[in-house]
Parts: structure tokens; sequence; C-alpha cells
DNA sequence: ATATGATATGGAATCGTTTCCATTCTCGGG
DNA sequence: CCCGAGAATGGAAACGATTCCATATCATAT
């Protein structure tokens, strides 16, 4: 039924041996032999067994992406990355999604472990660190993105959060705007803080002063951006512009302010943060900054795989990407009142 | 370095046959044997390789998942419902995206093989039945979503195009629309064609004689959307409603409307298909076909574990899902004019 | 003519499991 | 007291590759 590789060496005439040096290219072989083996292993319509190639102590060919849920438009893009980059290295990638519950999250990766994955990527995960600890243990390299561990041997992709949530408030500054409102993310998380660190920076380098009512967290969903939004806008004086933990948050922000009978731009400004697929697609478009999330994704492989080469030994890498502001028609310049 | 079964006999003082069983539940352990076996093994911190368990003949464990383009959002709700079906029943899903290139899917089936992965679902892909044929000649079941595949040994789990097309031209000629155009999807697929047939269907059954001009056949892009909308405005007399393909072919027509100084849904009512998720976001809402895009997940790879398991055999079975009208902003009564 | 190193090839061990088969215990019934 | 069936266990043979090691054939330099 299967057909294996000793099939193979049966037909063409050759030992075992031969007929995996043939399909590795490695060893001496004459090309009349070659020719031969090659011959047998299409007319038998021979595959060979990854398992059993991994077994004996190479490399599987997979490695395991994990993030909190693909359904998110985040994730799809950086996705997306990793298996360019995979797929061209020859990889295959398994994908898991954690809704970022611990249990969830130890489940998979245990299940990567079986499987004997080369290597991980995690997107946005909690910052526990125990299961990122079990598979170093293992010896299996692992590539975090979207958040910091303080991890010495893990390398990281991030983007500059703070430069990026600086950059949109100081667009809003510069539209004149000086009560502003910041809808932030997840409050545990880093991403969320630092963001919410570059908001303050802001405004303290336009000698603006930070008032804690005007920041309210919530977590990085849409219906997260519409709650806290509808808070922010009961504020006295209320704020004019918005500064979201990221697009969704946003969109869900505006949605409440268009509820409450403001129109957007016209009387609140809002930036979002990522530069998701919708934020271009909205009317208005969305003013956002955006992160390279598909070269952040292709770049977080590729560490990956020099690693599991072993051409980068060492202490964790750290690459950080520069965003970049994108103005549409979400922020408007604030006509001083009369 | 790596812990074996090996190491938990050893260290349970018993035979790996011992071990195998009690991991596996199967044939007879003394109790007090199976707590020392699981002791054991939870002190050496053993995870028992997939690989090996899979060349021994058993299963990998493992299933492919063939998309287009996770980047498009139609996918990830299915991509999700295929995940958590699969992680419920312990498995780990390959994801592989094509593009759509006949080049590239053939590559990654390629890889699939040589994963030994247990059953592989295809979604939306092209109609070439090579990749499909393959693996079912290795012995390998294949679920298809989203397509037609004429091939006896495959299941398939789809939406009834036809009735959600005529359900959405239905409310179109409902608001009083006679002069509706179809922004069509990509001619060559199953998809296309019979949503362009379920239009006709609706427009003869209201006795509005069918105009081909009014059909203009793209891909299933927002690009495409926006292009084809275009031509269909420049039609005499101009189309009062359009029924899209898709959701992006939708927003791609709104957007262009919108450019052509059009008012939706005052001057142009738009219905889409799919339902994704930013059709709820964008404004006005987007009046559509919704699927339910992550329970056909669901169910395929549900389908794909019931062959796996043998618990199905014999020809392809066909799960067809009704596909419900959404009515939101893009749609609107058209008042006779003077 | 012989030593030498490159070229070619195959046998067999190995990877970490499952499972078949053989063996040893343990009991209850005759 | 013996016997047979079930209970409990371990040894060893697969599974399908890679790779080490041994062996064989050359051509060429000495």
């Amino acid at each position: 039924m299967k057909v294996t590789i000793r099939d193979v060496a049966r037909r063409a005439g050759v030992g075992v041996a031969t007929v995996s040096r043939v399909l590795n290219g490695s060893g001496y072989v004459k090309a009349e032999t070659r020719e031969r083996v090659l011959a047998a292993a299409a007319e038998l319509g021979y595959v060979p067994s990854q398992l059993a190639r991994g077994l004996v102590g190479g490399l599987s060919g997979t490695v395991g992406l994990v993030i909190p849920d693909i359904t998110n438009p985040f994730f799809p893009l950086i996705t997306r990355g990793v298996e360019d980059a995979a797929s061209e290295a020859g990889y295959t990638v398994f994908l898991c999604n954690t809704d970022n519950d611990p249990g969830l999250e130890a489940h998979d990766v245990q299940k990567l472990r079986e499987r004997r994955v080369d290597g991980v990527i995690f997107v946005g995960t909690t910052e526990r660190r125990e299961s990122v600890d079990r598979l170093l243990a293992d010896g299996i390299p692992v590539v975090v993105m979207d958040r910091q561990l303080n991890h010495a041997d893990v390398d990281t992709v991030l983007v500059d959060n703070l430069a990026g949530a600086r950059a949109a408030c100081r667009h809003l500054i510069g539209l004149g705007h000086r009560r502003i409102a910041h809808a932030a993310g997840h409050r545990s998380t880093r991403t969320g803080q630092d963001r919410c660190q570059g908001y303050r920076e802001a405004l303290e380098e336009a000698g603006i002063a930070f008032d804690p009512a005007c920041v309210a967290w919530g977590d990085f969903t849409y219906e997260s951006g519409y709650r806290v939004c509808q808070v922010l806008l009961g504020l006295t004086p209320r704020p004019t512009a918005i500064f979201a933990g990221n697009d969704l948050i946003a969109l869900g922000a505006i949605r409440a302010a268009e509820d409450a009978g403001l129109a957007v731009p016209d009387d609140l400004s809002v930036v979002g943060f990522d530069d998701i697929q919708m934020a271009a697609l909205v009317r208005p478009g969305l003013t956002t900054v955006r992160q390279p999330a598909r070269e952040m994704g292709r770049m977080a492989m590729t560490m990956l795989l020099q690693r599991i080469r072993g051409e980068a030994a060492g202490p964790g890498r750290r690459h950080v990407y520069q965003p970049e502001l994108i103005v549409r028609g979400t922020t408007r310049r604030r006509e001083p009142h009369a």
C-alpha cells in the first residue's frame, strides 16, 4: 500500500542508503545511479515520511504559531507573514488559538511539544513564562511578538509602541486639541502600558497637564472601545479627541460617539493603532499608527529559523520596528470655540 | 537530554510495554503500577513523541487546512471553527495559504503528505482535482468547503448559495427596486455561478427581464468590486440596486458609488454576501446574507474526524447550510420617481 | 607494482513508540 | 491439590527514515 524507501531501493536495484543519499543530496552517488533512483521514486510516487525523518534525530520541519484568536483582525497579517517565510523554507505551521486562556495555552504547548516542533512563535500572549520555559528546557527555540518577555533566551519582534503613541498624540496636539482622552487597552499588557506612556509623554512635552480621569482602561476589543468611550464622553469638559489603544477600540469609540449624537471628526477626533485592513475601508477612514504586521511575522519566522539552524546563538535578540502615522479622515483641526 | 519511554520505564521499575499501556489506557495494568508509572512520568517531565507514535502505523494527530489567504476576512472564522473542533479532539492544524496558485497548492499538499496528516480540509480552492486525488490515493480523507467537487469520495460543507442570492434579490425587489445589477465574483467558481443563478431566478419570478449588461464579473475582492461598480453605474438606465457576490465586493462597490457622488442607500442600495465582521461595523451597516462560517468550519472538521476514525464510510456526504438575510443600512425602499 | 585518496555502495544500528506474543501470577471451582 | 482463565507484565519486532562504518572500485602518484 504505502511505498517506502525500501520499495524505491528495490525498484532501482540499489541499497536504501543510496536512495537516501540521492534524495538528500548528501555523499557520493554516481550520476547514472541517481537517475535510476529518481526514476524509481517518481514511478512509485514515493513520498518520504517526515515522521521517520524527524525521529532519527533530525528536525520535524514544523513550527508552532500561538496567537489569541485568528478572528481578531490584527492576527491574520502576522500569521500570513510567518507562513510566507515558513513555506519558503520548506516548513509547515501549526496554528493555535488560545483566547488568552492560560489553560488552553498550556494545552496547545503540550501538543506542540508532542509534535516535536522545531520552534514556536508566540504572539500577544499573556506574560506568563511557564509555557516558554518548558519549551526552552526542551531545547526548542522561542520567538515572542508584540509582547516583552524579560527572558534572556528568547528573540523578540515588536513595534516601538512608545514612539507610535507619541506620534499619534502629537498629531492630535498639532491639530489644536488640548483635551485628549486615551481609550486604553488591557492594563496588564506591556503593549497597553507603553501606549499609555507614550500618550502621557506627548502631553507632557506639549505642556498639557495629565488628567487621570482621561485614561480609561479596558481591553483590545470593539466592545471595550464602545463602553469606555461612553464614559470618556461624560467627562467635563468633554474631550475633543481620543487616542485609542488599537483600531478595534477606535472603531468602537467612533460608534459610541455617533450613537451619542457626536460627529467624527467634526465633534471628536479619533486615532487608532495597528492599521488593520478595516481602517482603510471604513468611512471616514481611520487615522491610525501602522505596524508592518506581515513584515514582522516574516521577520519572526526568519529569526526562529536562524535559531533552529544554529546560525544564531547567544542571548535573545530584539527587533524593533518603527511605526508610521497614517492620517485619514477621523482627525480634524479643532476650531477654537467662541 | 530527551527523556524517553525507556527512561520512564526504568524509573518506575517496569517494562516499556507497561508504560505504554498506562499512558494509552489499554490492556491490563495493576492500579498500584499505574500510579508508579504516572509518578515517574511526571517527575521526569516525560512528553511522548507523536512522531514515533505516528510512525508505528497509528495516526499523526494532525490535519491540514488549505485556504487561499488568511488575510481575506472570510477565512479566519472558518479557520477558527476548524481549530476549535480539532483542538477538542486533541488534533493540531497545519495552516496553508495558496493564494489560489495551483503551484503553491501542490507544494503545500506535498508537504502535508510528507507530514503524514490524517486528513485535509480545502476551503474555496480552485476546482482542480489533482491534489485531492493524490490525497485520496494515499488513503487520506478530504473535506471540501465552499466549493463543489464532483468527486464521489469527498465530504462537502457549503451554504445554499442559490437560496441566499434569491433571498438577497427578493429583499431588493420587495423594496421596490426593478433595475438591479449584479457585481459578480469569479466566473470560474461554482460559488460565483450559483449566486448569479439565484439572482436571475429571483428576477424571473418577479417578472423582471434579465439584462446581461447588468451582470459584471470580476473576482471576490474589494478592488474588483470598486472597478466593476464603476462600469455598472455607467449603464442607462442606471441601476438603483446592486447585489454583490460577497461582502468585499459590496464594500468596494459602495466606495465606488460614493466616489461617483452617489449616496448609499439613498441613491443606491447594496447587498453583500458572507456577513464578515466588517459588515456590522461599517457605517451604514451592510445588508448581507450571513453564512455561519465558524459553525461550518467546525462541521467540516467533525466530518473529517468521522472519516479518520472510520465512523463514516461510503460515498461523500454533503452538508448544506441555509444562509440568513441580515438587513442593515445599505438597502432602502426605492421612492418612485416623478 | 603498490600505496593512496577519492568515489560509490550497502548492511545494520538507531530514533521512540505500539503491539504481538510469551510468560508468570493469582484465584475460584472441581 | 490441581487446573484453567483472567490479570499483569516484559521482551522484541515492527514502523520508515538517516547515518556510521565497512567494503569495493578506480585513477593516479610514487
